[in-house]
DNA sequence: GCACTAATGTAACACATCGTACGAATAATT
DNA sequence: AATTATTCGTACGATGTGTTACATTAGTGC
């Protein structure tokens, strides 16, 4: 939020007390969070209405996130809305000189991902990844966040999804044959165990699917299809930022074409998630 | 001057009518103009006491605005504000009630993770994560690829990180201690074992820093520093983008405040890595 | 100097505001 | 099953709200 109203110290003061809060006390919360006018132009009875409850319900609220009622709460969250007000060119200056620089090169690298799937591109990724009986993922160390996001993402929506870091791309590769497809990673300074690796496959018979920073990369010349993001750094490191977003967007465009199969595959994991109570609420 | 600060259309309607404006309602004007919050916020007494005036002026005042009295000219204010306050993506979303594009969604993440660590906020998150004798990852199943981006790069950066998944989340704790920190990620639909295993954690008087999406997760209480992002939705799942982005500024910021050791410590490392010519080029 | 008009402050009122005391209903405990 | 706690809503009072009607002052042209 670049910043409208939730990220103040007054959320903070909702946090604290969030062990000590009563139902109704946390659906004005998360109603408040979600809308901080309501608090900061609100009355008492607005809120009430707006929450479902009654009025000394909203008080009491305010009583336990430490103050003497809703008037020095409201107060509260005036004084911080003020100062967001006041300012909002001097803030980016604040932080500025280091940050924006590193926001920028983010915000760069996104539009890269939005870039390469342009048109129709993203379905021609995809699609050798709906119809391959198996899927393998291949990446070096720097693009693992990728290929677990890929993964994890893939194996909700469909079967057969094999996943081979950087330690264990030397076995395994055996059963892959051309009715697989492979998704590869490898970004500027290109591992040589990854290409290795993807011109097994190729070999095999098996549709490689390449994402990479380069049209200069080895793994071009082995793919099928092929596109190419940025790759931002942040501070001394690359960041996966842009491969994650990428990989994220064909997951979601693997479980759209898969359709119904997908939709019921995940349907039953929630299912099972339910039973076994892994969630809090 | 220019800049879009808090000078919003219904001061300009006041600015442009300060000519037709009597000697007090000028003095009010300018009171106004040099302070939009005394209008946003402040009674009719306040204004009045504010400027030196009586109240019935104030309403005059308001009724020369060409409104029905002060209520009203408050509730036009309120209503600029509260469209300056939300974000820009919010606004696309109430303007057009169109379903929100995926680059939006994502942008808009990204400027959550930037709005979190604002002004030092990132160095309190961080502090812990320097002086910690060892540090804690502890994740969801949805997070993972955040707290693999946090593993792979704080192990760049520093000794003794080590990360449990949900699935290992149960064992290996008894050799937390008071030296330790633990950064722990949840989401909404939040974890009973991370929040079981947080608390754990925290008995035993690890530093706790928690990354969620809001005051109201069960880690906010646990923890030590905490902050908030957004996830957005990409297609059928939660993206790790944010989280990602969040983990890597993270690992940068420790990287910086750990200066040379973190240097020596890379150095080493990319030595190794050409020794065995892991590297292509 | 005087009447007339515009401008401002004073007084009064109807109403909405917040806060609290009390009681019912539900959940937890013995 | 009975009892204790907790939670939540209803009812009421004190304060402050915005607004209107009236009185007062200041300014202006004849």
């Amino acid at each position: 939020m670049n910043s409208p109203g939730p990220r103040t110290s007054t959320l903070d003061l909702v946090a604290a007390a969030s062990n000590s809060l009563t139902p109704t006390d946390r659906r004005i919360a998360e109603a408040v969070l979600a809308e901080p006018t309501l608090l900061a132009f609100g009355t008492v009875s607005d809120l009430a209405h707006h929450v479902g409850t009654s009025r000394p319900s909203i008080v009491r609220f305010a009583t336990k996130l430490g103050f003497e009622g809703y008037t020095q709460l409201q107060q509260h969250v005036r004084s911080d809305l003020s100062h967001q007000l006041s300012r909002p060119s001097e803030r980016i200056r604040s932080d500025g000189d280091k940050v924006v620089p590193v926001r920028v090169a983010i915000n760069d690298a996104i539009a890269s991902v939005f870039d390469a799937i342009e048109g129709d591109r993203l379905a021609e990724l995809v699609e050798p990844v709906v119809r391959a009986d198996k899927v393998w993922i291949l990446s070096g160390e720097t693009s693992q966040a990728g290929a677990h996001a890929l993964h994890s993402g893939l194996s909700m929506v469909r079967p057969g999804v094999r996943s081979l870091g950087e330690h264990s791309l030397g076995s395994d590769l055996s059963d892959a044959g051309p009715g697989d497809a492979a998704v590869v990673f490898d970004f500027y300074r290109y591992r040589r165990p990854v290409a290795t690796a993807t011109k097994v496959l190729a070999d095999a018979g098996t549709t490689i699917v390449a994402i990479t920073d380069s049209p200069l990369s080895p793994l071009v010349e082995l793919a099928d299809t092929w596109c190419q993001i940025e790759v931002p750094a942040i501070g001394p490191f690359d960041s996966s930022v842009s491969v994650v977003a990428m990989c994220e967007l064909l997951v979601a465009a693997v479980a759209k074409a898969l359709q119904d199969d997908a939709t019921n595959r995940i349907d039953r994991i929630e299912a099972l998630w339910e039973e076994t109570e892994a969630f809090l609420q």
